[in-house]
DNA sequence: GTCAAACGATAACATTTGTTACCAAATTCA
DNA sequence: TGAATTTGGTAACAAATGTTATCGTTTGAC
């Protein structure tokens, strides 16, 4: 990974935007956030590839990440990532199987990542405290449903639903993202999503 | 709901084989297990409406049940579940929110549910020791993965190809469920399904 | 056993969506 | 700045899939 490396910056404000949620001492904290590692990297940097075992998980400062999978050749963007989420090929991170997806940024992005082992042990250690534990199985419960809402979309939706969906409830990614990602993540041929946006640019 | 109630029958085989993941008293064990009902019902009932709000959680002793919502007029079936599976409307059971979907027995139905204020305390209690929470997790995981799963193979795989995985990794889905409900559930329409069903009896 | 409802196959036709090809605009990078 | 790459639009045609309608067959309730 082509990357300047940066660890001495000071604990940025992403890191303390968390610091309300982790009910510990001054100390545990300093040892939990000094487990991040600030990145930098450029645009189309390759976090990690499909196929490969994920022992890294990010967090956004800025930029973006999309996920992805090789489809008979072709690249299918199965979901993008933004400021202030954590990334990782979850089920990779967790069971140690090959990734699923490649995880490349589409901007110049500033990351914190942090090791398996030292979540691995951050999750010990916190999830003896009952509302830690309940806020763990509710990012996971939200993610679940994430999925869940995102195929339903497909079943339920038409391609051009499922775009005005997009524009209306996550615009940002229409704006940031080309739009050739994009139309493989609504499941459609960049031609037909630029059919879409014509026909919606005339009355529908 | 037409049921015939039956909650003295000695505890089932069903709740037996769980007893191993739960490193309990035996006094625990039958205070939980004592949480769970028998129901017997017939086909084609409705256990919970689309937005309703879910209360129990259902085991299913034997028999299937199909969950489906409604989607401009039609049936869209989203899962089924079989024996030893434990089923509830997921999003609704845990927020309290409107089902958005229903419930409904394709089979006759031998189940055991259990209320969610139960489930809750259960969890509670069960979560204060490690190996249960890490098994919570998995659960949870499991199903995280299998949504998404589900939802790549849609992305990724033709409706024909979707037909072959469900035939060899899930036939006995293929054996108990009428055809018109999978039509559905594989996202394509009936005389689609019944097409793909005769091109591959010829040699494809 | 009978009758109604559910189920499944098929044909004809309509619609949606993909594919290929080509071009123009925007962006990147040396 | 200028060339190469990326990105986005459009047309023509092909393939996939949906819709509607019809007709047997199976199933289930009584």
């Amino acid at each position: 990974m082509s990357a300047k490396h940066n660890d001495v910056v000071k604990l940025s404000e992403i890191l303390e935007k968390f610091r309300d949620n982790f009910p510990v001492s001054s100390e545990k904290w300093e040892e939990y956030t000094s487990r991040f590692h600030r990145v930098q990297v450029p645009a189309k940097t390759i976090l990690l590839r499909e196929g490969e075992i994920s022992r890294k998980a990010y967090l956004i400062e800025k930029g973006c990440i999309r996920v992805w999978f090789d489809n008979k050749g072709e690249e299918v963007t199965f979901q993008f990532f933004f400021e202030n989420s954590t990334v990782s090929s979850i089920e990779s991170f967790k069971k140690g199987t090959p990734s699923l997806f490649t995880l490349e940024t589409t901007e110049p992005c500033t990351l914190w990542w942090i090791d398996k082992k030292d979540v691995d042990n951050l999750l010990d250690e916190v999830s003896e405290i009952p509302s830690m534990r309940n806020q763990i199985l509710n990012i996971l419960f939200e993610r679940t449903l994430h999925y869940m809402q995102h195929f339903l979309s497909f079943v339920r939706d038409t391609p051009q639903e499922r775009y005005e969906n997009l524009l209306h409830n996550q615009p940002y990614i229409i704006q940031r993202v080309p739009q050739h990602y994009i139309a493989s993540y609504l499941g459609i041929s960049r031609v037909h999503l630029s059919r879409i946006k014509n026909k919606m640019a005339r009355g529908k």
